[in-house]
RNA sequence: GCCCUGGUAGUAUAGUCCGGUCUAGUAUAGGCGGCUGUCGCCCGCCCGACCCGGGUUCAAAUCCCGGCCAGGGCGCCA
């Protein structure tokens, strides 16, 4: 089918802003057909675009021939132009419609679409991926979208107004940074290389200077993991912060996540309410509960585990039903946290690491970090990692390294907790998991 | 990577346990026709599917084996 061009059509109004005030006057509206009633005499065409919908109306025998032609041609998803009047009804649940006087059709759609974008016919998040671009026509997929807007609007506030400048490592790397996870490599020109897992080790080296410095970006993580909550590709906040310890940089992590819950709560209640969920704002400071009080209230849910194993998920769901919102882990031993976790003076088999829990899931990590050369050159052979390999950051130290302390925080997961999705997957636009490289 | 469950029209499902009644039911989308105030419009007709390969059996959507894919869980982590 021929389309039409846009020509010198501009939109006037996005749907939402047509108004019975407007009655009489002429707009241009811009966007996709949601539904279309055909009632044989009438046909009603229900125009979507970002911000809401509109009923065109287009009456056999009133209309224009050019303009019934044009509707009779329409199928749901095409893009379209409409110049029209707006008509004050009461026929309408908006009471108002608009009366055509020229549709132009800028972009057609394949039928049978491969998934129903009104939501009456429910379809699966596999294949809702496999069509993201046309599932995102649905109101409650973009409604998590925006939600993240205002979270990193916020956040990025946040941790500028609190002196922190915003920095970007990169992502292809010439070695592990923390060991542990796998990496995906990479032929760097033929010299083998990594993506990065964290920007740690970057982060950290940059306190020396810059002071205070934050970073929002992808990483990669190459595990096997198929769960709700892993993804192959995730974004992460983290800060860095110099002359700080884990208590400090705890502040700045609680108060950034109670600032972010208040914006989305005050600002996406439209979101919120598409998502049917309402965001508690918590009351901070969070709990902070140590890893031993963590392990005593285990064992009094039956749940017995030894002193320096990490947690289990089973477990982290129990304590998740004791602690429904958020609260911090406190006091790690060392040998279970990586090796640039700071061991605390008085007691070196317990750290100065951190995680913030909200439920079960682990949202953040952080903590004190060392910086003392010779110990953190001693952290790494206890962890079995080889000094050799980290050469250049350990340069970094020998600049007048601060003591300095820090948090990564896993923006998708934050996203779930502020969306109430199950599935990490709803929360990214292309997500990239275990089995899935596309779209 | 391991464990569990599943795979039926474009989408979402019934049927699978207990093989034959399935020429595979329903809804929605799509096509055709009708309808001048719908708003999940309505009414009639039509199109369209048993993941792939092997096996058991007179007979397989249904039982068995292998593969692929998906969902959930575990480990690991953000």
């Amino acid at each position: 089918m021929e389309i039409d061009q846009l020509g010198d059509w501009r939109r006037t109004h996005y749907t939402i802003e047509v108004k019975p005030d407007l009655n009489g006057k002429d707009v241009v509206v811009l966007g996709w057909i949601r539904d279309i009633r055909d009632l044989g005499g009438i046909r009603f065409v229900i125009l979507e675009d970002r911000e809401g919908t509109i009923q065109i109306t287009v009456i056999r025998g009133k209309s224009s021939k050019e303009v019934v032609e044009r509707a009779d041609s329409l199928l749901t998803q095409y893009s379209i132009g409409v110049k029209g009047t707006v008509k004050k009804t009461k026929m309408t649940p908006r009471g108002i419609e608009i009366i055509p006087h020229e549709i132009r059709i800028l972009g057609v759609a394949e039928h049978p679409l491969p998934l129903d974008v009104t939501g009456r016919t429910p379809a699966e998040i596999d294949t809702r991926l496999n069509a993201r671009v046309l599932d995102l026509r649905r109101d409650e997929s973009r409604a998590v979208f925006r939600v993240e807007h205002v979270a990193l609007e916020t956040m990025r506030t946040f941790l500028s107004e609190n002196g922190f400048i915003e920095v970007h490592t990169p992502r292809i790397i010439a070695s592990a940074t923390e060991g542990g996870a796998a990496l995906f490599s990479v032929d760097y020109f033929g010299q083998a290389a990594f993506l990065a897992q964290s920007p740690q080790l970057y982060k950290e080296q940059l306190v020396v200077g810059f002071e205070k410095v934050f970073e929002i970006g992808p990483f990669f993580r190459a595990e096997e993991s198929h769960t709700r909550r892993h993804l192959s590709e995730f974004i992460s906040v983290d800060i860095e912060e110099a002359f700080a310890t884990s208590t400090d940089v705890m502040k700045v992590l609680e108060e950034l996540v109670h600032r972010v819950c208040k914006a989305v709560a005050e600002k996406c209640h439209r979101d919120l309410e598409i998502l049917k969920y309402k965001i508690v704002v918590p009351e901070i400071p969070f709990k902070r509960l140590s890893y031993d009080t963590i392990l005593k209230e285990l064992e009094k849910d039956g749940i017995s585990i030894p002193w320096g194993e990490d947690i289990p998920t089973p477990a982290f769901r129990t304590l998740g039903e004791t602690h429904p919102y958020f609260y911090f882990i406190t006091d790690w031993p060392t040998k279970s946290k990586a090796f640039y976790i700071n061991p605390r003076t008085d007691n070196p088999e317990v750290s100065e690491g951190f995680d913030l829990m909200w439920q079960w899931v682990e949202l953040a990590s952080g903590g004190t970090r060392i910086h003392s050369k010779n110990l953190l050159i001693k952290r790494l052979k206890e962890q079995g990692l080889q000094p050799k390999s980290f050469q250049f950051h350990l340069e970094a130290f020998n600049y007048g390294m601060p003591p300095h302390a820090g948090w990564a925080i896993g923006l998708e997961r934050l996203l779930m907790m502020l969306t109430g999705k199950k599935n990490i997957r709803d929360v990214v636009l292309f997500p990239r998991d275990r089995s899935r490289l596309t779209p």
